[in-house]
DNA sequence: AACATCCTTATCCCATGTTT
DNA sequence: AAACATGGGATAAGGATGTT
């Protein structure tokens, strides 16, 4: 997509000078510092996305026409060696289509989304494995790739040649002063305070560009300037009263196009920024929105008829058939409520009066509205109220405002006074319940958004609980929350398992029942997808069955609190210990040291093809059956060698001294060559970050140069 | 038919949130 | 701080259902 890559970018120049421009209050040393920053998270997500920007890496793959690829002789790469692949960008412009072949051997061709996919293998597995970049690319078997490898890696060679190895050309560590390294100290915390804001302009310079690009893709303005030109101005009043009236009727058709789409993506936008951050309160609200949305349907299936005819009848009846009508967890969950209400009232003494199942109004009563309601309970029986709140009560039986909760209860008295003050106070619940419903997100957004699996309040209180394991607890900055996008992936990652388990489970039982026929001597459910074979399907793929004892007795074994006081210790425990713990923890979970459990198919059932790299000098030959030993030196030499290094370091008593003195000599100048040369690098840092235009530096340029060859 | 296992219900305790 | 409401979790009892 690169014309989604041109518009992004655009957007970052944007959101940099937007950003710089947010910050004058900050000292002038961070404005060269951000752009370069962008540059670097750019070009880092597009070296994992795969593709390689051009401007980038021109050292690394060297133009080199001339020399032709040292590996030709075997597999007689005719005309096309891989360096017309990149650095040229008029050449990768042409070819940017992803079905065109920008690069062929009599092997195979390449097409820029296998390049793309291979980049991205290549960076995510290594050059030595050869097998997984093929199985990741998918189009391309194991030998394509070790040929396209060995071209790239020989023409890097061919480029890097006179200049030795890598190491002589990578550009040396440079010792910086302490100005430097205060200085940077300072930019980064400035970096990293402003990210959030910088992100948040960008996203709004990006909603404002989309909507500038829809206004002209729906709008025909050109047209409409050229009809109305004399006018001038493109006020988009009903003033094109000019000859072409069908250009009008376009005009108008599209503003109304514009109108509704802006409409409609500023309450998408609404929600996004609402459920950017899910917090676990969020969380439980989205949480009982979709419990609602459950039981609604649940009830819209079932009690339809008998909500109907029990109205009118007593409320236990009422009560019990919205019982039966609910799911097990909603039915246990008021079958509760309304048990510790009966109980709490016995214990007040009074009577058991079940007057609804909706929530109430929690905290303290007031003092005469206590009495009033007590009154009323007992005076006025059940009759009007129990009609009024078990309908209300079938419709929406669960968490209701607390001014309309007002409404219905103290609406039967008739107390205004009452009603008012009770408005007044609206929970953060509340609040973000009402944020939501009124930006639209209700169970059908959840569903459509692929949010609707987990029970969101349990995730909520996974975070927090794993949170305060990770984190010494005295640092409590900053809230714990989720984006949604990690919701929607981990659901889907949800989904794909358990469709594969049962694929499997499925297919095994079905090869099952051929091998068995329909022989009687079987019992047990023949056609039916048991436990034995979900087992059997998850050792196929190779999980292990893990339990949440073990899991969380697992954990706890991990950070070191016994079981007997973790609930305290998880407060108390001292910070180095849990860090300590953590590092160890986090680097490699007993999941990960268990090998057995992650492994895809191909490395599960494949021997690992290994690839050494071409410096290694290994032939091809040797990578596939490997003689390690061959290119090391043997034991003799080894032997031999190092007793040369004893004989030279006995001699080395004897040198003279003016030979040790000029190397002390040399060893200081190339000392002071390095302490030149890290002045003079430190100049151009402070001269890069001190800059005052960030139009005119590099960054912004390359960022161009990004854009023209992108796009 | 005996037994295991799961599910439901009743009951209690406690933590947390909310209002006065 | 106190009162009040809810939910989570634990536990026991008992029923339903599948397995041996």
């Amino acid at each position: 997509m690169p014309r989604s890559d041109s518009e992004d970018d655009e957007v970052h120049q944007e959101a940099n000078k937007l950003a710089v421009h947010g910050l004058t209050d900050a000292p002038d040393i961070y404005i060269g510092y951000l752009p370069s920053f962008r540059a670097h998270l750019r070009d880092t997500r597009a070296h994992l996305a795969g593709s390689i920007p051009f401007y980038d890496t021109p050292h690394l793959i060297p133009s080199t026409k001339s020399t032709p690829p040292p590996h030709t002789d075997q597999d007689d790469v005719p005309s096309s060696p891989p360096q017309q692949v990149e650095h040229s960008p008029e050449l990768s412009l042409l070819t940017r289509e992803s079905k065109s072949t920008i690069w062929s051997s009599s092997l195979s061709s390449w097409s820029q989304t296998e390049v793309d996919a291979f980049f991205h293998a290549l960076s995510v597995y290594s050059r030595w494995r050869p097998d997984l970049i093929a199985e990741a690319v998918e189009t391309k078997g194991e030998v394509e790739i070790v040929e396209f490898l060995i071209t790239l890696d020989s023409c890097a060679r061919s480029g890097a040649t006179g200049t030795g190895d890598v190491m002589s050309t990578a550009p040396a560590a440079i010792e910086v002063s302490d100005e430097w390294v205060v200085a940077e100290e300072a930019m980064a915390a400035a970096l990293a305070v402003e990210e959030t804001h910088g992100e948040l302009q960008e996203l709004e310079a990006l909603r404002r560009k989309r909507v500038r690009d829809a206004k002209a893709d729906m709008i025909p303005r050109g047209k409409r300037r050229r009809v109305t030109a004399e006018v001038g101005e493109d006020e988009d009043s009903e003033r094109d009263d000019v000859e072409d009236e069908s250009m009008s009727v376009e005009v108008v058709k599209g503003k109304a196009r514009f109108d509704k789409w802006h409409a409609r993506k500023i309450a998408a936008w609404e929600r996004d920024d609402l459920l950017g951050k899910l917090e676990d309160v969020h969380l439980q609200v989205l949480d009982v929105i979709l419990r609602e949305d459950e039981e609604a349907q649940k009830g819209k299936d079932l009690s339809r008829e008998g909500s109907a005819d029990v109205i009118s009848q007593d409320l236990h009846t009422n009560l019990k058939v919205d019982m039966t009508a609910l799911t097990p967890t909603s039915r246990r969950r008021l079958a509760k409520r309304l048990y510790m209400r009966r109980k709490r009232a016995q214990l007040r003494g009074e009577d058991v009066v079940p007057v609804t199942l909706a929530r109430m109004k929690p905290g303290r009563k007031r003092k005469e509205t206590v009495a009033r309601t007590v009154e009323e309970t007992d005076n006025e029986g059940v009759l009007p109220s129990g009609q009024d709140i078990g309908n209300q009560a079938t419709m929406t039986p669960d968490l209701t405002e607390p001014d309309s909760e007002a409404d219905n209860d103290d609406g039967n008295t008739g107390k205004a006074a009452t009603k008012h003050i009770n408005v007044g106070g609206k929970t953060r619940y509340q609040k973000v319940k009402s944020d939501f419903e009124n930006a639209g997100i209700n169970a059908s957004y959840l569903g459509e958004h692929g949010m609707d699996l987990f029970h969101l309040g349990r995730l909520g209180k996974l975070m927090g609980m794993y949170k305060s394991l990770e984190q010494p607890p005295e640092d409590d900055v900053g809230t714990t929350f989720i984006s949604p996008e990690l919701i929607r992936y981990l659901q889907a990652l949800v989904v794909a398992f358990t469709s594969d388990v049962i694929h499997r489970a499925t297919v095994w039982k079905e090869q099952a029942n051929e091998l068995k026929g329909q022989k009687k001597v079987w019992r047990g459910a023949l056609h039916q997808v048991n436990q034995p074979a979900v087992q059997h399907a998850l050792k196929t793929i190779g999980a292990r069955s893990l339990s949440q004892e073990e899991h969380f007795s697992k954990l706890l074994h991990q950070y070191e609190l016994s079981p007997d006081t973790q609930k305290r210790k998880q407060k108390s425990s001292p910070p180095a210990d849990v860090e300590d713990e953590r590092t160890s923890a986090t680097g490699h979970s007993p999941d990960a040291e268990n090998c057995d459990i992650a492994l895809s198919p191909h490395h599960a059932i494949y021997t690992p093809a290994l690839l050494t790299p071409a410096s290694f000098d290994i032939g091809a030959v040797d990578t596939f059956f490997p003689g390690y030993d061959r290119q090391f030196p043997s034991k003799a030499l080894i032997n031999e060698d190092s007793r040369d290094a004893v004989e030279a370091s006995l001699l080395s008593d004897e040198t003279d001294s003016e030979a040790l003195d000029a190397e002390l000599v040399e060893d200081e100048m190339l000392d002071q060559a390095d302490v030149e040369a890290g002045k003079k690098v430190e100049e151009q840092l402070w001269v890069e970050v001190e800059r005052e235009e960030p139009e005119g530096d590099d960054a912004s340029v390359t960022s161009e140069q990004y854009i023209s060859e992108c796009g």
